[in-house]
DNA sequence: TCTAGATTAAGAGTATTTCCTAAACTATCT
DNA sequence: AGATAGTTTAGGAAATACTCTTAATCTAGA
């Protein structure tokens, strides 16, 4: 029975994988049992600082954020994570060694956690995995990549359009003040860019 | 005898993946018979706005620099890859679509590279390709966090000194135009920022 | 040796953003 | 349902971080 709902529980997963990759019957049998489902309320925590990030997360549904609180106490959202996302600090996760950042649900949220030791061992026992993880790697990267161009290049006018394209789905669903810490400006200034926005129009 | 020098050249990368992984003797084969040394002379370039990314490079010696150049004209820098770093606009490269970068030599720069289609190859044929690149593509997310956490919060004083413990061997090197390109100020600036330092010691 | 580009310098200027205060609104908890 | 805490909007003053301009000096390549 405990087989059975965990199985079905991993669905999502191997639904994103199999639309990557076409996986094997025993394939998606190992995958689906080294996956293990977890529910967050609003507000928990999936990591917090000091803490090693000792678990890689798939997002089934709701919506994580991962931050930095820095030395002068503001916090710096590097990264929403929703539906089909992945998220965990990597850094931490391949070195082992304590986090800088938190995550945190923003909403209640159904993530699917793999544990630092299985991953290795599913690296281990079948080579798929590596290239899934090579690919959805490869991926992060590339959005990594363009939003640090846009915060080289664009002030935060540009930066909060861009984010509404992107998150189109988030934006009304998340707090401002996320949003503001996303962007790197305070909620004041973004409450005034959203103010120009409508009586621009 | 066209062969035996081949090989040779691809040593510097041999060298890098056996450091991460053991490789056996047809899989050190089949990596060099796939990368091509190539010699680019200082401010030629590897891809131009445009074009398609079509090769992955390997810096066995050397610097290039990725950037673009945004509507106002400005250039903004997105990496350096000094030697044993890998450098390409894997957007243009996994999606093949024209690049909105450049990536040009700094100096006199030796790379290695492979085509996107003898790469994808490569992945078929042995599956620690996909490993080695699961692997050096985790590390480069996890600096391009980092770097994308320094422009959240901080300036560009602290920023310079960053940039200067991680890259000290490049800062020497490298004209501060172009350093100022990728802390995102202007030269006159960065020359402020510099002038501060010596002063204040 | 000449020339173009790179660096330093310095002052004025600007724009983006913060900070502060405060009021209105919204959600959450008991 | 009412209290309380957090969120959003608002507005004006202020700061800071940075740009722009001009110009002189220095450096490296042809």
């Amino acid at each position: 029975m405990k087989d059975e709902s965990d199985k079905s529980a991993a669905a999502p997963l191997i639904a994103y994988f199999q639309n990557m990759l076409p996986l094997t019957e025993e394939e998606v049998e190992l995958i689906s049992s080294k996956f293990q489902p977890r529910l967050y309320r609003k507000r928990q925590f999936i990591l917090q600082e000091g803490d090693v990030c000792n678990v890689f997360n798939f997002v089934v549904s709701g919506c994580l954020r991962m931050y930095k609180i820095d030395e002068s106490g503001s916090t710096h959202i590097i990264q929403f994570a929703i539906e089909n996302w992945w998220i965990s600090d990597m850094g931490s996760f391949y070195s082992m060694k304590p986090s800088e950042m938190c995550i945190e649900a923003v909403e209640d949220t159904t993530v699917l956690q793999i544990k630092h030791d299985d991953l290795l061992e599913l690296y281990k026992k079948t080579t798929k995995l590596d290239r899934l993880f090579r690919i959805l790697v490869e991926k992060s990267l590339i959005g990594m990549q363009q939003r640090l161009l846009q915060n080289l290049s664009s002030d935060a006018r540009v930066r909060y359009e861009t984010f509404l394209k992107q998150y189109s789905t988030l934006s009304n669903r998340i707090p401002n003040t996320y949003i503001a810490s996303y962007l790197g400006i305070t909620p004041e200034f973004l409450s005034k860019i959203r103010n120009e926005r409508v009586t621009r129009k």
